[in-house]
Order: structure tokens, then sequence, then C-alpha cells
RNA sequence: GGAGAGAUGGCUGAGUGGUUGAAAGCACCGGUCUUGAAAACCGGCAUAGGUUUGUAGCCUAUCUAGGGUUCAAAUCCCUAUCUCUCCGCCA
């Protein structure tokens, strides 16, 4: 969410720098509500004042044993009219407040303009994409060659965009969850978080996946009627970030670094036909995110930190990537500034997604009420919110499959995960 | 799942439907005193919104949350959530 005094005083350049993410904001609609909304809330307000001024003398009055029926009948009908004008207030400030739910964040000064992903640009490359002297095949072949990814199994317990895991397979999987934790946790200085996989509808308003994409995730069945019941997480960047919501920080408890490593549910509505093939996208995965809480003025140095800690993981798996920066209209909903990391996919012939990076800034912070207070200040001040993943596993198993493979269609271990697999050093 | 108890400011904790945004204590901040500290004494000490040139003033809201009764609700009624105790079940 915006600050809505800035939404209101400076509704021009607000408007100028949505418009630049390709969000058109309706500036007369707005300013017609709000000056409606003001006028109303003016009037609200008054006659409230008169009502608890009237009341207050009714109270005196009757203390005095005075006859207090003539009073009663002055006020008879305020009652009626406040509620009338609160009604309509109401209605007017759930419009504005939903219109303000939708706005997405600003971008970041600096934050190249663009309509879509073919206008991201990249910010550095690593390593060299791995030649081959013989035909590469995907993951898809290679892990059903290893008997280790089982397409089959996963569509009878669940359908597409699902998969079994088996064997060493499974094994790496597990073990590169465990190496990409411990490595946030002893060199980069995360804190590593056993965290809820359902949450509640607060948590995801406070992070923005609700109330404008509810449709990405998925929703157990409301436990009552009224209630909204619980969604599975499709990232641990919700539970992570909601550590914060509603609470006030001292300063020097900041920066606060979080790790967790959970499986992430997506319905990926929208997305049919992409990606149908393999494990690229699934309804189900895991990440390793990492999540931080900064004072304000840090959160830009804080998203390099945090985008060279993923980075990290890559370089330590000796897998070649290259590091885009989002333009303005590639960007999530919450972001002002995003980087993604992108993995070289031999069979693919191409560099795809295994990270994204975002710096915040206020915009969950505000929707939260996360705050911190600098030492002597009186207010507390809204912090910056900073997430990454580091890294999808799910992704980053595929990427090792197929760079690490053999002309027999084995798979190499890489070296930093050979203690992780008992010393295992070859896979099928 | 069954039975009961509870939720008040940073914390503890009063509160008979009517100058209660809320007693008191603790904590915290400032001052007096003191060589300094402690003690004692004096004073201050919630959040959000609106209005406004204003971190001034004024107004509004907030005693878990949402409804209701009333001229008036922390106080009465209903619902939800959470916490605690006992029983049952369970990894």
């Amino acid at each position: 969410m915006l600050d809505p005094k800035f939404l209101r005083s400076e509704i021009e350049t607000a408007a100028e720098r949505l418009a630049s993410r390709g969000y058109i904001l309706d500036v007369s609609k707005l300013n017609e509500l709000e000056a409606t909304r003001k006028s109303l809330q003016v009037a609200t307000e008054e006659l409230q004042a008169t009502r608890n001024s009237s009341s207050k003398s009714i109270g005196q009055a009757k203390a005095r044993g005075e006859d207090i029926q003539p009073l009663l009948a002055q006020v008879a009908d305020l009652g009626d009219q406040l509620d009338a004008k609160k009604a309509e207030l109401a209605e007017l400030q759930q419009q504005l407040s939903d219109i303000a739910a939708g706005i997405p964040n600003l971008p970041a000064d600096g934050v190249p303009v663009g309509k879509d992903e073919d206008e991201n640009v990249e910010v550095l490359t690593w390593g060299e994409p791995k030649q081959f002297d013989f035909e590469v095949k995907d993951h898809v072949e290679l892990g059903e060659q290893a008997d280790g990814l089982d397409f089959k199994n996963a569509v009878k317990l669940s359908g597409s965009r699902f998969i079994v895991m088996k064997g060493q397979i499974a094994r790496m999987h597990r073990a590169l969850a465990q190496f990409m934790l411990d490595c946030h946790t002893t060199e980069h200085g995360y804190q590593e978080m056993y965290v809820p996989y359902l949450v509640n509808a607060d948590s995801l308003y406070g992070t923005g996946q609700l109330p404008k994409f509810g449709e990405d995730l998925f929703h157990t069945q409301p436990a009552t009627e009224e209630g909204l019941g619980m969604s599975l997480i499709p990232t641990a960047e919700v539970p992570l970030t909601n550590m914060a919501r509603d609470t006030i920080f001292d300063e020097k408890e900041l920066p606060l670094k979080m790790t967790a490593h959970t499986p992430c549910f997506r319905s990926e509505a929208g997305s049919y036909g992409r990606d149908t093939r393999g494990l690229i996208r699934q309804h189900q995965f895991d990440k390793v995110e990492l999540v931080q809480l900064v004072k304000p003025e840090d959160s830009m140095a804080a998203l390099e930190e945090l985008t060279c800690h993923a980075e990290t993981i890559l370089q330590k798996l000796g897998l070649a990537y290259r590091k885009v920066i989002l333009c303005t209209g590639d960007m999530g909903f919450g972001s002002a500034k995003t980087y993604d990391l992108e993995v070289w996919l031999p069979a693919q012939n191409t560099y795809r997604e295994i990270s994204s990076c975002s710096n915040m800034q206020d915009f969950q912070a505000r929707r939260m009420q996360a705050r911190y207070r600098p030492t002597g200040a009186k207010k507390p001040e809204l912090l910056h919110t900073l997430n990454g993943s580091g890294l999808a596993v799910g992704r980053t198993l595929v990427a090792i499959l197929e760079n690490y493979q053999q002309a027999d269609g084995s798979i190499e271990v890489p070296q930093a995960l050979q203690s992780y697999m008992g010393g295992l050093t070859k896979i099928g």
C-alpha cells in the first residue's frame, strides 16, 4: 500500500510513476471520492461531537436531579442522522481503501522503464554456459532414466504439475535444501525458521497476495460459514515477513534476517500450457527463502546483499547464471526494485528464473503495520521489507541434472553437495 | 471433541451505564536535592484519523474483534477469535 497522504497530496506524481509500470490511476475519480470523503468525514465528526456534548450535559442534569425530558427531545433525531452519515462514510472509505489496496508499489529510481520481460536489463553473467560434445537430454529424460523422477505416479496421486521423487534424486533434492540453509545461516547471518504452511487472510493481505491475487493460491475449505479459512503459502515470504505484523522493533534489533525451507503452493491459474513438461512449473515446490527487515535507509544496500547471498548458492554449485534487473512492467505487485537470477539450462538452451529478489520498501510494512522505533525518536516508523529465493530447490535440481549430465545419462554430484550425500559423486 | 474461567494503556491492575482516554502501582523520560549515585519529592508519559502553513490548537475514534440496546457503553446483550484449567483423543 502506498502512503495515503502521499497519494492525496501528490496524486499526479503518483499517477505518473505508476503509469511507468503499466498501472493507470484514475486521478479524477480518486480526487472526487477524496473530496466527498473529506466533507463527509468532517460532517460526521461534527455530529458526533454534538452528540457527545449533549449526552454529557444530560448526564450532568440528571446528576443535579433536573428534568431531562426536554434535553432528550432535543437529541431525538440525532442518532438517526448520525447513523446515516456514518454508513455513508463507511461505504466511501471502504471504496477508497479497496482502491488503495489494489495499487501496486512505485518503482524505485533507476529501475528501467519497460513493458514486459523483454525489456529487463542484464546486469551480469557468471560462468560460461556449459558445452557438451554429445546431445543433451532434458531433466525429465534424465530423471526418468535414473528412476528418480516419477511423473506417472504424481499424476495418479494428484494430477499434472506434481512430482514424485525417488532414491538418489529425492536425496539430492533434500541435500540441496540442507546445503542452502546451512550456507545462509552459517555464512550469511540468517536465522533459520520453521513456519506454518497454512496462513490466515490477514497474513496474505500483509504481503500483498490479497485482495488481488487470491486465485493464484490454494485455499482450504472454510471451517465456518463466514470464515475465510486458511490458505497454503505460495512462498515462505508470507509467514516470514508477517512475523513483523503489528510489531514495533527497537532500532538495535534491525536488521532482522530470516531464512526458511518450506514447500510452496501455487495454483498457476493463468499459466495453462506454459512449462507443462517437467519440474519447472509445479503446484507444489520447495524453496529456501530469505527475508530481511531493515531500516529504510538501508534497504537498497540490503537488496544488493540479499541478491548476492542467493548468487553465492549458484556459484558454489558451479551453475552458470545471469542477473537481470526487472523493468517497471515486469515487477511484482509490491516491489520497488527486483533482481531476477536466471540459471543456464542446456536442454532449453536458455537462462531460466531460479530466484527473484525484491525490495518492497514500506509497501508491505504499511499493510502490516510493521515498524521500528528509531533511538531517541518519539514516533515509530515503518520499516522496509525484502525477500528473495535462495533458491528455488526444484529448479536448482533441474539445473544440476541438466548441467552435470554425462554422455551415458548419469549425473555428476557437484562438489559442494557431496558431503550432504554421504560422499556420493555420481547418480544413475 | 466436552466442561469451566478469562481478555483493560509498555507491564501489573481498579473500574456502580453519565465530565473515564480510563484510578493506582511498576517501568520509562525530565527536574529539584546530592561531590556523584541511590532515596525522596515535583512534573511528564498511548495510538490512529481528520482539520490546519503547523511536531501548536481543536475535533473524532480506540478498554481483543465485529454486531446490537441506549440520549449516553470499558461497564448491558449477541457472535467470533485468542488464552488458561480440567476431561477425552492424538504424532
